[in-house]
DNA sequence: TAATTCCTGACTAAATTAGTCGGGAATTAT
DNA sequence: ATAATTCCCGACTAATTTAGTCAGGAATTA
């Protein structure tokens, strides 16, 4: 597995979308200058989150991003497994083959931590950190601070 | 945090020389063949091993490397500590200032992770894998199959 | 019809990982 | 002493991954 930047940027678009539900759908560009992260690449982890089934995207104008299932049924790993491939720390995939068709020596290490991670991150919801009191105040600061949603059409 | 091969590397190669312990010294040689892991890589990474005080290098004939403290106070974060630098998701070394001297909306998540991430990998420690039943029996079919430690000095 | 926004693929640049090379320093065995 | 062995170190290269760019098309709304 690995967990860079690219998982973070994810993660933290999402959150950006769940957080702004109620207002509607959240465009690139608005996460893209709000977050500081390019648009076309953001374009390129939103085309996986999409065929993985965490958001839906809505096209024309006053379009954006949805998230596809409620916040609380989309955890971390969910996030981190659509755009950073795969979260598996064995060498062999899980197969048990890693050292000349046997298991090696830190095959059962490699697999433990894997499941335990995974376990772990699939508990950690979206909604568990939309929901926390001390981000709404956060978040009225940025959409001040960046002027989004100025110009909305009806919804908020 | 990253986790490519890299830790792979280094948690294999300190589990090889933890499973030597009695034997004596295990050189990078033995290790490189061994686990197919090319020799200068390994010296690299023993390079920092060494510097963060979880091996000592032992020259001439007959040298190698051994642990530089008991297996059972040697966990998987200190390897990795070591190698890949450092263990943690926030953008910004926990500081707190990673969207404009404020938290970012993804922060309290990261830093949560990090902290749980980190206390977990810190408790699991060489000598659990160590002293398995299953394990000896792997280590034999290796030491035939490379011939391996067959000219030791007097040891084992 | 024009503006907006998602959507796609191909390309480039930067960073990281993995591996190579050449040489040295300490230790042991002869 | 000398030679073999092994750690030790730094600079270099190659491969892979990450991050970002660009150009265009498709759906939707005003």
């Amino acid at each position: 597995m690995k967990l860079s930047t690219k998982g973070r940027y994810a993660v933290t678009a999402m959150m950006d979308i769940a957080l702004h539900e109620k207002v509607g759908p959240v465009t690139l560009a608005d996460i893209s200058q709000c977050q500081g992260i390019s648009l076309s690449y953001l374009e390129q982890l939103f085309s996986k989150l999409r065929h993985n089934g965490l958001v839906k995207g809505v096209r024309g104008p006053g379009g954006g991003y949805r998230l596809a299932k409620a916040a609380s049924e989309i955890s971390v790993a969910d996030i981190i497994d659509s755009v950073d491939e795969k979260l598996d720390f064995t060498k062999c995939a899980g197969k048990g083959n890693c050292h000349h068709g046997e298991k090696c020596i830190t095959h059962k290490l490699w697999f433990d931590l894997t499941c335990d991670l995974h376990e772990y991150l699939s508990g950690i919801k979206l909604d568990q950190y939309v929901n926390r009191p001390q981000i709404s105040e956060l978040v009225k600061k940025q959409e001040l601070q960046y002027g989004r949603f100025l110009n909305r059409r009806s919804a908020a």
